[in-house]
DNA sequence: ATGGTTGCTTGGCAA
């Protein structure tokens, strides 16, 4: 069973790429982030024509938007409006895989805007009180419980070597400390594996995101890892691969984001 | 220290 995350940055513009990324790596479900359309502007039937026949979506118009597509029938277990902000960015499903029902939530959690201080940047209080609520969600909904992942853009690069400074980006949105240390509530609250680490050490670079602002994307390689895939202790021991498609940042048009993929053994 | 790009839309936001 393979699991793919990815920031698509507008689903209606890079449909072609999504084509390309799903005959190449043929997930079995595929969580977007940033879809930016409407439920009746997401693009079903160029998916059903790639044998992805199962949705669930929670558009809006313009910003935000999350979806779940997969080639397996879907449950839909909730829609959340954390913060009560009106805005389109969290999906859960449960899903069969290898014999028994997953939960699955797909986040898209605020960037936060530029200034790292809450009583001036009302964006970085609804990141924090965004992050503060899902701890207390985890919690009281025993979200972890069981067989559980919970993916997507989180916004948030938590560890040293998951950007390319640690240092220059110490007072920058996405690596901030009370960011960092929120993100780790969040965490603590499910009691997560960081499936990417469990693959690759703590002390290697990791990145899933490249600014689009740099003159050479890949020759400076000042990425962040924003996006990251939980799993509950339940499933653990099936964590059987990891997959970061680096090579799709340099696509025609890109996301700024990359598709990242876990495999899970039966 | 600053400015750099993209998407949704055509005037600035959000990222």
């Amino acid at each position: 069973m393979k699991i793919t995350t990815w920031n698509i940055n507008s689903v209606r513009l890079r449909m072609p790429l999504l084509a390309r990324f799903l005959k190449t790596h043929a997930p079995d479900v595929i969580c977007l982030q940033e879809t930016k359309c409407r439920d009746a502007e997401f693009p079903s039937s160029d998916l059903r024509a790639l044998g992805y026949e199962h949705f669930a979506i929670h558009g809006q118009k313009g910003y935000h938007g999350v979806a779940i597509v997969s080639k397996h029938p879907l449950r839909l277990l909730d829609k959340r409006d954390f913060c009560e902000a009106g805005h389109a960015r969290h999906v859960a499903v449960e899903i069969e895989a290898s014999g028994a029902p997953l939960a699955l939530h797909n986040f898209y959690v605020p960037a936060g805007g530029d200034e790292p201080d809450e009583a001036i940047n009302p964006k970085f209080a609804h990141k924090l009180g965004f992050l503060d609520e899902m701890t207390e969600w985890i919690r009281r909904d025993r979200i972890a419980e069981g067989r559980a992942v919970l993916l997507g853009d989180l916004n948030i690069a938590p560890l040293e070597h998951d950007v390319w400074s640690h240092k220059a980006l110490l007072k920058v949105v996405s690596h901030t400390p009370i960011e960092v240390e929120k993100l780790n509530k969040v965490f603590a609250a499910g009691d997560w594996i960081d499936s990417m680490r469990h693959f690759v050490p703590p002390e290697e670079k990791l990145f899933t995101w490249w600014s689009y602002r740099a003159a050479d994307w890949a020759a400076s390689d000042r990425g962040r890892r924003l996006d990251h895939i939980l799993v509950s202790k339940a499933l653990g021991g099936a964590l059987a691969g990891l997959h970061v498609a680096r090579e799709a940042r340099s696509w025609e048009r890109p996301s700024d984001h990359v598709p990242v993929t876990i495999a899970l053994n039966p």
